[in-house]
DNA sequence: AAGGCGGGGAT
DNA sequence: ATCCCAGCCTT
């Protein structure tokens, strides 16, 4: 019997998930009517080719990773307004591109990003490439990320799981998975694969699949108390049929988290400067500018005058103590004590050599995390209710 | 294969 | 409090 080429090889595998054709063409139809608006989704900038740039879908992707779509939106748009393009973003210095992804996290991912933009002007003319491959080659670009540059904004009909699409698949198909689990997300991405190969042969739109997908999970298919009344595809779920779908996937064991307890001082002068220091390239919060902080293992505490020592601050009886808060992130607790250096005298430096003054004007242009934006604000407006009678201080010559 | 890397929303 | 999010890179 004739058949064409590459048909028996999967055939089988639409075969063995007969539901696919059904459930990709209600997502698509479901995705037409519920779709949020968000500024990637915007065709403006898209080249001949392509639904949408692929130059702004790369970055909103580096802002999705790992971070919820309600926090990117703000910053995407700026970043956007100051990086229009590839060729702008490579040529900018990193301090730029470090201050505006501040309060989003992951830094490391701003800096990907810049590498990415480099390589994409080096190697690719400054356009962004729109094949799997030459995707995953760029820096901070994984099979994901890759997936989803190609498919959502090049409109190329191949796969893509991230966490919600992996949710999605094991509730549909009723996998008893474990978030996380890398065998449970090698099975998503062979079921997304053989779903987006039935639908592309079926002539459904990959891309808006895909994009379903994710949105069903952020939306409709969340992680707990799904609204399965809302779900366009309940009546093909394995995990609503059998009513496991709040339970699907297990929650994977909780990972013990760290005490890191840090001391930082703010220092102003009397031109409404403060001083600031910038952290190692790598680790938490890499390249990102702070007030001088100590940062030690454990939770024990510093008394005023270690601080003023390790700090490189002479005076101890100048350090009043602000707050204490903790700063929690998904590894550890930061468990933070802020004081305020008030001193006619300020150590040639600020006490140690690469700590640099700035202007509350310039604090908008470097990389700050948001626990230090908030020290920092605090401190600022400690010293103007405390007025001019103790502050403000003078670096010593 | 496992660990590191932010910050906050949802429950 | 705990979980998880449009993951990726390093060891």
């Amino acid at each position: 019997m004739l058949r064409p080429a590459g048909e028996a090889r999967y055939l089988p595998r639409v075969a063995h998930q007969p539901d696919n054709l059904w459930i990709a063409a209600a997502l698509v139809a479901w995705f037409g009517q519920s779709a949020r608006e968000l500024p990637w989704r915007s065709a403006v900038g898209a080249p001949a080719g392509c639904r949408r740039d692929p130059y702004r879908a790369l970055v909103s992707e580096l802002m999705l990773q790992q971070t919820q779509v309600g926090r990117v939106v703000d910053k995407f748009r700026a970043f956007i307004e100051a990086f229009p393009d590839a060729a702008t973003l490579a040529a900018a210095p990193e301090e730029r591109v470090l201050a505006c992804w501040s309060g989003l996290g992951y830094y490391r991912r701003a800096k990907l990003l810049h590498a990415a933009a480099k390589e994409i002007v080096r190697s690719h003319g400054g356009v962004v490439p729109s094949s799997v491959g030459s995707l995953q080659g760029l820096p901070g670009v994984g099979r994901y990320t890759a997936g989803a540059v190609a498919s959502m904004a090049c409109g190329q009909a191949v796969a893509l799981v991230d966490g919600n699409v992996a949710r999605v698949l094991f509730r549909i198909r009723g996998r008893d998975a474990t978030q996380g689990d890398a065998a449970d997300m090698a099975w998503a991405w062979e079921d997304a694969e053989e779903l987006v190969a039935g639908a592309a042969a079926a002539g459904v739109d990959v891309p808006a699949l895909n994009e379903a997908l994710m949105e069903l999970g952020a939306t409709v298919c969340t992680p707990a108390a799904p609204t399965c009344d809302r779900c366009p595809v309940r009546e093909r779920c394995t995990g609503f049929a059998q009513s496991r779908q709040s339970s699907i996937p297990r929650p994977k064991p909780a990972g013990v988290r760290s005490v890191i307890t840090c001391d930082a001082v703010a220092v102003l002068d009397d031109r409404g400067r403060i001083l600031l220091e910038q952290r190692p390239a790598t680790g938490m919060w890499a390249s990102m500018w702070q007030l001088p902080t100590i940062e030690e293992a454990g939770r024990g505490r510093r008394d005023r005058e270690k601080v003023a020592a390790w700090i490189g601050l002479g005076d101890a009886d100048q350090l009043r103590r602000l707050e204490r808060f903790t700063h929690t992130t998904t590894h550890r607790d930061v468990r933070f004590t802020l004081w305020m250096y008030r001193s006619a005298a300020v150590p040639a430096g600020g006490g140690s050599p690469g700590r640099v003054w700035k202007s509350r004007d310039e604090l908008g242009d470097l990389g700050i995390s948001n626990a230090q934006r908030r020290m920092i604000a605090r401190a600022f407006e400690s010293a103007l209710s405390t007025g001019g009678a103790t502050l403000p201080v003078r670096p010593r010559r």
